[in-house]
DNA sequence: ATATTAAAGACTGTATTTATCTATGATAAT
DNA sequence: ATTATCATAGATAAATACAGTCTTTAATAT
């Protein structure tokens, strides 16, 4: 029960991103550098992103990837579930979750998290993190 | 970002002996039964429980494991812990974890989560979930 | 002694995560 | 048009974690 590294990334990618604004268009050659990882993975992380909505990708020459969004809409929500998908953490099986009590406590505590994680921009974390 | 299979069995488990009742003594052998699921399996979860202070055990004839607790103390955060053990989801690796907002951000939506599986008792779900 | 039961360890198979390498496709600059 | 730049996709591989089995050891009631 932990969050991939993926994730981790992803959340890092996008403070960096609004931290050098809407306009600013970044290749993964920089944000690779950046993070020290390798070019391809984190592209594929990228790719997953732009697939979410979050930000767009322009191939070619001067190309590279922009905020979507305005960042100040941009929550940590969105992106944990671009990466991670949006599946329940708790799953039996069967079929009748709906009916199951045990299956409600656990949605429901999910729900808890994801509900503060909806609030919660990434803007508001941004500046003290981009410089590390 | 998945609860275990395990965290599972084991909240399974506690059900069936609360719902059986504080006294009665049952065997990995008959749980194992009732769940589907091989007996050495079964036991390493229930182990992780005994170490944990939820149930306990006796060996030999006659043996057999025991709530440890009052039924209506057990929380599914405390089950959940034993199993899964209590580290973090998010986690960087790198030291200024305290000063880090990224990490706060994150460690504070888990405890969302699990204050709301701490007050949440499985004695209050464990009728419905028993006869299936 | 023997049967019963839990605990522990070694081991195996599978799935997921974390990458890397090698194409392929798109676009701007020359 | 050619070339350099950049994103995307696919194949592959190593590492880790999960799920499960098999075998042995230890404890205890009869
Ligand atoms: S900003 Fe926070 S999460 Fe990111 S590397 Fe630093 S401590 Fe870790
Ligand atoms: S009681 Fe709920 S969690 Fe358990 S098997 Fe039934 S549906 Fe699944």
């Amino acid at each position: 029960m932990k969050y991939t590294k993926a994730t981790n990334y992803a959340l890092h990618t996008i403070s960096f991103m609004i931290e050098r604004g809407q306009n600013e268009k970044l290749s993964v050659h920089v944000l690779a550098e950046r993070f020290q990882v390798s070019v391809t993975y984190l592209s594929k992380i990228l790719t997953q992103l732009v697939k979410a909505g979050l930000i767009e990708s322009v191939s070619g020459a001067n190309g590279g990837y922009t905020l979507r969004k305005p960042p100040e809409n941009i929550s940590f929500m969105d992106v944990i579930w671009a990466i991670e998908g949006t599946g329940a953490f708790f799953e039996c099986g069967l079929q009748h979750e709906s009916k199951c009590p045990l299956q409600k406590v656990m949605n429901e505590a999910e729900t808890m998290m994801e509900q503060y994680l909806q609030k919660k921009k990434l803007i508001d974390t941004v500046y003290i993190v981009a410089d590390e």
